[in-house]
DNA sequence: ATATTAAATGCAAATCTTTGCAACTAAGAA
DNA sequence: TTCTTAGTTGCAAAGATTTGCATTTAATAT
């Protein structure tokens, strides 16, 4: 069974009916990588199914994201990016708001805040792909941190 | 010294002019409370100051916000929303993405998620308005949390 | 195989957001 | 006060995203 039959099965058992757009979709996404954004999805995949609509990405990739089988990205600044979710190993990012810089986080530390947070408020945060807004070391260092403060 | 006044002194202090405007902007926000979109600011201060470009609040908003006293709201779904910062009390939200109720958290447990996150990894999370996505317990506990998976 | 039906798609219009640029102006210097 | 300059604004165009609706189609039942 291919990469693309599989996503395919897991989309109808999740009660979402299975078409050519959201096949196509599924494996640009799968083989493109991380953190894409709708029109990198949509240029890739309109090559492999000419005439697929824009609209028809963003409604699919909303899609797949309720199906848990896309996560969201939001980049601070810029458009939300997508990405194949892998279930096996959750993984998030630390975005830097001063440099941009991208830092990973894994599994572990982001079950820790997920049980911190459920233990004191009764919520669990989503797990996959948890993103976070600050300042990295070496911009805090370089009192980039503090953002002109007098 | 009136509220208005004293949020553009604050602007002025940290290196950036202060215009009619901005002014108007501060003052809006200010009055109109938390979790604001973009076109409800625009709506309400160019009542205040006709001729207003919906283009200057985009900008404006951007820029309360590196000054830091704006803080940004993503609410999961929908636009990005903006609330004036209050410095004494950093407060955050958990919002869940089944039900779209939202959980106020408080400073310290804030405070406990950056301490948290820095020892692991150098980087320092912005503790105002720290947005959490996830499930709520009510949705939880309906099975809502597990999205139909089989 | 055929019919049924609710979900999904394409399309176009509406809406929202960003960007380039000329004109304007706040802040500081002279 | 006047001058200078870099930051800010308005405007219009470009670009991104959402939405309503007619048509198509995947899934299920007959
Ligand atoms: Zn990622
Ligand atoms: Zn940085
Ligand atoms: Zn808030
Ligand atoms: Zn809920």
């Amino acid at each position: 069974m291919s990469c693309g039959e599989k996503l395919a099965e897991e989309l109808r058992r999740k009660g979402f009916r299975v078409t050519p757009q959201r096949g196509v979709i599924l494996e640009t996404i799968a083989h493109m990588g991380d953190h894409l954004s709708v029109q990198e999805v949509y240029s890739e995949a309109r090559e492999r199914l000419p005439g697929l609509n824009i609209a028809t990405i963003y409604r699919t990739l909303e899609s797949l994201h309720r199906a848990g089988m896309v996560d969201l990205f939001y980049p601070g600044s810029g458009p939300t990016r997508f990405t194949l979710r892998d279930p096996s190993a959750a993984h998030g990012h630390l975005v830097c708001t001063e440099c941009e810089h991208v830092v990973d986080i894994d599994t572990d530390l982001i079950g820790r805040l997920v049980e911190e947070v459920a233990a004191e408020t009764s919520f669990f945060i989503d797990p996959h792909h948890l993103t976070l807004l600050g300042i990295c070391d070496a911009c805090f260092q370089a009192g980039r941190g503090k953002r002109k403060i007098s």
